[in-house]
Order: structure tokens, then sequence, then C-alpha cells
RNA sequence: GGGCGGCUAGCUCAGCUGGUCAGAGCGCCUGGUUUACACCCAGGAGGCCGGGGGUUCGAACCCCUCGCCGCCCACCA
């Protein structure tokens, strides 16, 4: 007997070691089973499971087991990423926290060592809390982005850009994070608007004593680094100073002043101060000049040699205050403003400002390898769901930037540059073919230093589509799961990520990572914040696990996962969907306690009462919709679908009408038994990919009586049951039944009373009065219904037991219908048709129309108008009907 | 500045191409507990579908406009 509920503390665990010990999670290696993969986007190895993951990889997970039921060869490839700079700042502070020395004071190989400790010792929570959440991941396939097979992979894709010349090393502006003291790349940039201030100093004409240009500026400590001043070349104010000198104040340098488009006569005074060497514009504007940039600042953001000395060493803003302090002093003191304005800051947290600074970067050419990228998705060979997303890509991959892609750390995959002693540079793929490269450069043996940056963590995860895979070996996991089926991901790292790999993936492997992009939505708490560490509104999914069961944390998951841009995640949801669980538990109960047990060769096609080929029925549509859902990646319809079914038709009706059958005709009862068991089967295997562990619990435990089972339900085929399980006739009738016992007044007190002290119902042959009105009023029931071209007869049909005399739920045909709505609702039908077929015979009337429409437009709209022709035909004389019924 | 979403019952949201579309779950109210399930059952109250205009025989759904709310992108001194 099954426990009075469901209890995943014990379930779960248990049910996942059997799965992944039973080889289930690796695909199958069946030669002729198609394949299907997705890999996972990989979680930072420093993570934990946040709520986000558990939406995300509850959907791939929901795919790749649907698809494995399905009897494709199913892949779920899982691994982590390395994450750069947080894993690096995470082992720095745990350091800096026990007392250890620093990264620097270490130096950087035993560094890295004490990284891959870290690593070794806790790198796994997330991976083993994903499997808590149920995830049928391969892990025998699990990578990692630093290890071995995906290092060799990012060096051969290094190398080969470099060698096509789409990476090449620059001296330019780049974001700069002073803290860390890295490069970072557009993305790890987020601008707030913040109100700061706008200063405004006057700049002394050179040779004209006394005269002066008044420049605005929100950075007055970048000044030391003017090397122009810039004003609109039709801006009358200024016209006569162009060509003419100022001597930039504090630092006595002259310094020209130019025409330049840039300059907005009506943004600050007209006149802008040009710092090349730390302003993204004023770079672009140096350049078309030919201005020179002078850096100012050191790495870390102070004041460098080429400030005056008494700058020197001081933090960028300490200078600030003190520069407009001296400016004040000498009289160069204009006015102040407020000024709202946006300041780039660390992405990340969002408290370091983000300083734009003049370095040697390596940098992939995003531009050219973009266009193919861009083509793949408007050719349709990635496709996003929902589509809308695709706006966003294109957006982004048409106005890309040159991508950054050294960092100044220690963790991650090292650039394999290679400098000779006057600097030539050798790019290869290890330091042997570096040094072989060097000697044929140089005619002798040199030593080389390995270029000391790392790159961009999201350059080896623009790989991880096909690095995972074997690439660059030619594997068979690379031929068969290759591009990979789907990506599902939430929209945050469109840019950082899918776009990568779709540049990356079509540039190495000639074909798209991936045929379709599933985004998900961003979940957030119950008043719709964000959620973050720092607010304290964190709900961690493993403490809903424990509360609810994964199933219901999934089943969660799922259903919301229609939301494009936002859910919101209340407690009260998971608990509904707990709920759920728990009644189709006790459904289960329910037949174990009635002995509906799998009957050995049961045929669902041959059974007779009506109930039992109704609900054969009901359950082909549910099944035809959880597979179209399920197809379309669309899992919140699937979980919709099923809820109703479960608990809205095959509880509410089904199990309840089985009542009086299972005690009355034994024949009957026998089949209502086996039909009701299949069904039972049926829900779990739909239910499998949603709510895994229930289902799989169920299948062992209804196992236990009739026939043995071929294989867990974990790879159990999916339901595909045949069109011909419909069967309009007995839905007709099941849905007379069922509005005649929901509208029946009696009938509703009834089954109100207690079930000890409810009457059986009987089901006997109908008496002659319910056979006659039935009879009689075929034809108007069935306009009634809807049910257009069905075979609805009263004498033949399953009808006839259900109103059957003595059954307490029998009532003549009138009493549950009311004939004045339905009449009332036939002639509004009536009226719109009418109405329908005038608009459409006038368009047809007009010569204009039919002469310039498309000719299959206006075959649309014959045929429009025959259909409503006749369709009003058939209800007038429905109506007519309608009105002998008494 | 550009773009994208949202605004439907007290709350969270469904309503897919305009015609059973005014819905679900939770919450609330009423009644029900001796064998599937109180994590339940039966019923009920509650909404000018953000405002205004338009198209249409018909609009929550299409168009225009306004108003909030949120997100993304952007180099404005």
């Amino acid at each position: 007997m099954l426990e009075k509920t469901f209890n995943p503390k014990s379930v779960e665990p248990r049910l996942y070691a059997k799965w992944e010990a039973s080889g289930a999670f690796a695909p199958k290696d069946d030669p002729g089973a198609q394949p299907y993969s997705i890999v996972i986007p990989p979680p930072n190895v420093t993570g934990s499971l946040h709520i986000g993951h558990a939406l995300n990889n509850t959907l791939q997970d929901v795919l790749v087991r649907f698809q494995r039921m399905r009897g494709r060869a199913a892949l779920w490839l899982p691994g982590t990423d390395h994450a750069g700079i947080a894993t690096q700042m995470m082992v720095e502070r745990q350091l800096a926290e026990s007392g250890n020395m620093g990264r620097r004071d270490l130096g950087r190989e035993a560094f890295v060592e004490r990284v891959w400790e870290w690593k070794a010792k806790s790198g796994g929570t997330i991976v083993r809390q994903l499997r808590r959440l149920g995830a049928s991941c391969d892990w025998s396939r699990e990578r990692f982005t630093l290890d071995e097979g995906l290092s060799a992979a990012v060096r051969k894709v290094f190398v080969t850009l470099y060698k096509q010349g789409l990476i090449y090393r620059d001296k330019r502006l780049v974001n700069w994070q002073p803290e860390l003291q890295t490069a970072v790349s557009d993305l790890e940039v987020v601008n707030l608007e913040v109100t700061g201030q706008m200063w405004r100093f006057r700049y002394p004409i050179s040779g004209e004593p006394d005269r002066f240009i008044v420049v605005a500026t929100t950075r007055p400590e970048t000044m030391l680094g003017d090397t122009a001043v810039a004003v609109h070349p039709a801006d009358e104010r200024y016209k006569d100073l162009v060509g003419k000198q100022v001597r930039l104040p504090l630092v006595g340098r002259l310094i020209p002043i130019i025409a330049d488009d840039y300059a907005d006569p009506e943004k600050g005074t007209g006149a802008v101060k040009i710092t090349p060497a730390h302003d993204f514009n004023d770079f672009r504007v140096g350049q078309r000049h030919g201005l020179e940039a002078i850096n100012v600042f050191t790495p870390d953001a102070r004041l460098n040699e080429n400030a005056p000395e008494k700058y020197r060493g001081l933090d960028r803003f300490v200078a600030r205050k003190k520069i407009v302090e001296d400016l004040e002093a000498l009289g160069l003191f204009e006015g102040v403003d407020a000024n709202r304005m946006t300041v780039p800051y660390d992405e990340k947290s969002k408290l370091v400002v983000i300083e734009p600074y003049l370095t040697d970067q390596w940098w992939v050419d995003a531009k050219t390898l973009a266009q193919p990228a861009i083509r793949a998705v408007e050719e349709g060979k990635t496709v996003f769901e929902p589509k809308s997303w695709e706006r966003t890509y294109f957006d982004w991959m048409r106005n890309i930037e040159p991508w950054c892609v050294s960092r100044q750390l220690w963790w991650g995959h090292r650039i394999p540059a290679w400098y000779g002693p006057d600097g030539a540079i050798f790019v290869e793929e290890t330091e042997a073919a570096a040094l072989a490269a060097a000697r044929a450069h140089y005619g002798r043996s040199e030593t080389l230093t390995q270029d000391e940056d790392v790159l961009d963590t999201w350059f080896s995860s623009g790989l991880w589509p096909f690095s995972t895979l074997g690439w660059p070996e030619q594997t068979r996991d690379l031929e068969r799961f290759y591009p990979t089926w789907d990506l599902v991901t939430s929209f945050d790292i469109i840019f950082f990520w899918v776009a990568r790999m779709m540049m990356l993936g079509i540039h190495f492997m000639g074909e798209v990572p991936f045929r379709r992009v599933v985004i998900n939505a961003l979940i957030r708490d119950e008043q719709g914040q964000k959620m973050s560490k720092t607010k304290g509104n964190v709900v961690d999914p493993l403490d809903l696990i424990d509360e609810y069961g994964a199933d219901a944390l999934r089943f969660t998951m799922a259903a919301m996962s229609g939301q494009a841009r936002d859910i919101r995640l209340s407690r009260e949801r998971i608990e509904g969907y707990r709920n759920f669980g728990t009644k189709l538990w006790n459904a289960a109960r329910f037949c174990q306690m009635n002995s509906c047990e799998r009957v050995e060769g049961f045929d669902p096609a041959t059974v007779r009462h009506v109930q039992n080929r109704w609900i054969r029925g009901e359950l082909l549509k549910t099944s035809r919709a959880v597979t179209a859902a399920l197809e379309a990646a669309a899992c919140d319809e699937a979980a919709g679908a099923l809820f109703r079914f479960v608990w809205n038709v095959f509880c509410d009706w089904h199990l309840e009408l089985a009542k009086p059958l299972l005690v009355g005709d034994p024949a009957v009862a026998a089949e209502t038994r086996a039909t009701t068991a299949w069904v039972l089967d049926q829900i779990l295997r739909l239910l499998h990919p949603i709510m895994p562990f229930m289902t799989e619990e169920l299948w062992e435990k209804t196992a236990e009586a009739g026939p043995p089972r071929d294989s867990m339900l974990i790879t159990a085929p999916w339901p595909d049951p045949p069109d011909s399980y419909a069967d309009a006739a007995a839905e007709a009738e099941m849905t007379l039944v069922i509005a005649a016992i929901r509208e029946g007044r009696s009938v509703r007190a009834e089954l109100n009373v207690p079930p000890s002290a409810r009457p059986p119902l009987i089901v006997t042959e109908a008496g002659e009065r319910q056979r006659r009105i039935l009879t009689q009023n075929a034809e108007a029931i069935r306009q009634m219904l809807r049910v257009e071209g069905l075979r609805f007869d009263g004498e033949a049909s399953g009808a006839v037991p259900y109103v059957a005399e003595g059954a307490s739920f029998a009532l003549p045909v009138a009493d549950f219908i009311d004939l004045a709505a339905e009449r009332a609702r036939l002639t509004k039908e009536v009226a719109a048709l009418a109405s329908d077929i005038d608009r459409t015979a006038k368009k047809l009337a007009n010569p204009d129309f039919v002469a310039r429409a498309p000719e299959e437009v206006v075959e649309e709209n014959r045929e429009r108008l025959s259909g409503a022709q006749e369709a009003k035909a058939r209800l007038d004389a429905a109506l007519e009907r309608l009105g002998a019924v008494s």
C-alpha cells in the first residue's frame, strides 16, 4: 500500500542514484537513434545553485528527458566555468581572511596552485546541487573550461584567429578596473546615473593676455592630460580662436584650439577640453587631429609622472578636489553646476569607477566574425524562442565593437603569445612552437617571455558547444551532437555568451552551434525585486527542495517559464504544485486500493463503456497537447495541460464516476480498472519530464501488480496514442453527463452527501422516456454542444446508461439544457454569421477588390462566404428544431 | 537619446491568428472530515481587461494617443 503522502526526502536521492548507476543519463549508443543535445550554460565553479539556475536547468532537464523518452540519443552535457575574475577574487579574499600572503607575494605559480586546490576541495558544490534538482546530465562527459582538452581548444582558436588577422594586439583605450588593475570588456561596465558636478574653467589664450576660453568638464583631474580644446566649426563665438593656442593651466603646456563636430555648441560652454588618453570620445577626436595622448594615471588610478609633481601619487578623486582649488586660487574658476550624468562602474561590484585607460591589449575583430553570425539568424539556421529576442541579438551584433579579450589576471587561459628580445610577437599553440618560430625569425635561438595576461572567461565559454565535444579532435561526439539542438539560457547573457558562441562556432565549425535558443526569464522576489545577496531576498532553491520536494519546485519552474521577462516567485505557488503532486499520488493510491492494475495485453482501443472511451480520448488530447508544447519548448503549456488533465479530468470526473462502475457490472468494472490503470500509466510518462521523482516512484510501485516493467520510467517510451482513440460520440455524451451533474441542483445535492451514505449509481438500461427524449432531440443537442458532424445517437450510444432510471444523476434532457439560453446563443451566432456573410459578399462584389487582391485572398473570401452560408443554414435549421423541443 | 516588455478579480498570472474570453491558482466567505486526497471536496463573492480616441457587425486582443512601472543599449563635456 502506498503511503499517505509522497516523501521526497527519502525517494529523491535513492532514485537519482539508481538513474545514474543505470547509465540512463548517457545518450544511448544506437546509431539508428536521432541525436539530441544540449550543452549546459556552465555555471561558475565558485557558485552555488540559485533560483535562476533552478529555472534554467529545470527547463533543460524537461527537454532532455522528453527527447530521451522519445527514443532519441539524448545528451545533456554538463560542466563548469572557471570564471576568471570571480574565482580569483574569491581565493584572494580567502587568503586575506586566513592571514596568508597576498597574491603578489605568493607569486603567480603558487597562487594559481592555490586556486586549483580550492577548486578540488569546493568546486563541486553546484554540480552536487544540480543533482538534487534531478538534472539528468551525463556526468561522464562533465567538462571544465580550464581542463586540458578545453585549454587546447582555446589555444588553437587563439592562434588560428591571430594568424587569420582576426586577433591583434593594439594600444587603445580600454575599460580599466583600477582596483583589480585589469582591462574589462564593454559588457562588464555598467553606466549608472548620478548627480555629479560640471565645472567651468578659464584656459588663457596664448599671446592674448586676459583673454580666455571657458571649458566645461565633469572630470577636472584629467585636464592635466589635455592636448587640445575643441569648438564646433560653425560656432560663431569661437570662430576667431580656432587655430590659436591656449596655455594649459597648472601644466603650462601649449595646446591648440581645434574645430571639430564633436564639440556641441549646446553643451556646457560649447568649448570642450580634449584628453585623448582618458576619454573615449576625446580619443577619437585626438586620432582625427593627430593629437598626442598623454596618460596621467597609474594603473591604480593615481596621478603619474606625467602630472606636475605636486599631484603625483594622489588618488584621482583627491586630485580632482585639489585641482579645482588650485584653479580657483589662480582665478581661473568660472563656476560649477550640479549635473545629471552617467558614470561607468564595475558591473560586478557597482562600486569601482571604471577608467578609460590607454594600454596594450589583445583584441578580437568581432565585426568580421559577427557577419556570418548575423546571417545565420536571418536565415533561420538558429532561431530564438521567443523570437522577439532576435532583435536584441541583431541590434548588438550589427553595432559590435572590437572585443578586448586580455585580462591582467592570473586565473585563466594564459595567452599563447611570446615576445622576443626586440618585442617581436610569436603566437603559437606551444612554447616549443614559439621557440621554433623565433629561431626561424632570428636565425638563432632566443629566449622568449610569454605574455603575462590571461583570456577573458567568455573566450573559452564561447567555444563551449564544440570544445566540450572534443574539438579540435574529430570525435564521434562532435560528429553526432554538433550542432547542438537547443540552448537554454537567460536573456542577460545573450551578448556575453550566445553571441560569442555564434561567432566562434560558425567560424571554426562552419555550422551554427545550436539550432534553437530558448530564452528564459529572470526570477525576482515576490515584490518584483531582483534577488541579490545584499538585499537579502535570495530564495535558496535547495531550501525549497527541502521543504516541498524537487518535483514541486520543478513543476513551478516549468509552469512559470512562459513569462518572457520577469517571474515573481511565491511560496504559495510552489505549495500549490506540491499539492498537485499529492493529488496525483492519491489518485494512484485510489487506483491501488481499487485494484486498478495494469493488465497484460490490454488494448485501450477495445474498451466499450462510454466513460472509458471518453477518458481514453481525453488522454489522447492531453498527450497531443503536451507533446506539441514540449516540442515548442513551451514547458508552461505542457505543465498547464497536465495539471488540468490530472486534476480536473482524471481525478474530478473519471475517478469519481468510476466509483459506481467499480462496484457494478463485473465486466464494466474490470474494463474500467484496466483503463484507469492504463491512463495512470500514461500520466506518469507524460509527467515524468517535469516531475521525474514522483512519477518514477509511482512507476516502481505500480510495477508490483500486473505484468513486469521493461525499464525504468526515465527510459520508458513516450506515449503516442493513435488518433483512433478519439471518440466523438463518447465525448459528446460525457459532456452531457458532466453538464448534467454540474448544472443539476438535485444531482449536486446527491453528490454532496458523504460517500458512505451515497447511494450507488446504478447502471441499467434507459427508461423509455429518456430514450425517446434523447432520440428526438439528438440533432438539437448536437448543435447545442457544437459537436459538428458527430454520430450522436441516443439509442446506440453509451449515454443511455447514464440517463438510466434510478441513477441519482439521471435527468431528462430538457432539465439540464437551458433551452432559452441555447436559443439566445444560437441566435447570436446566426446574427454573427449573417454579418460575416454580408461583409464578405460585399467585398466580393467590389470589382476593385476582385481585380487587385491576390488570387488566393479572393479565393479565401469565396470559401469563407460559402462556409459561412452553409454554417448559417445549419444553425437556422438547428434553431428551428430547437423551437420544437419541449 | 534609441529599443523592448508590462499594466486583466485582493495577490500572482493565463487568455496563442479579433467572435463561449471575462478565466486559473492563491487569498476571502459558506457548507462538508468515519477508507484516494483537508496538501481535500462542493459552492460563493469579487474585474467599465491602465485612461481616451479610432477601425469593425463585433476589441482584453488591431491602430493612434496619453499615463504610470520595469528592463536593455548609448560616447554626451
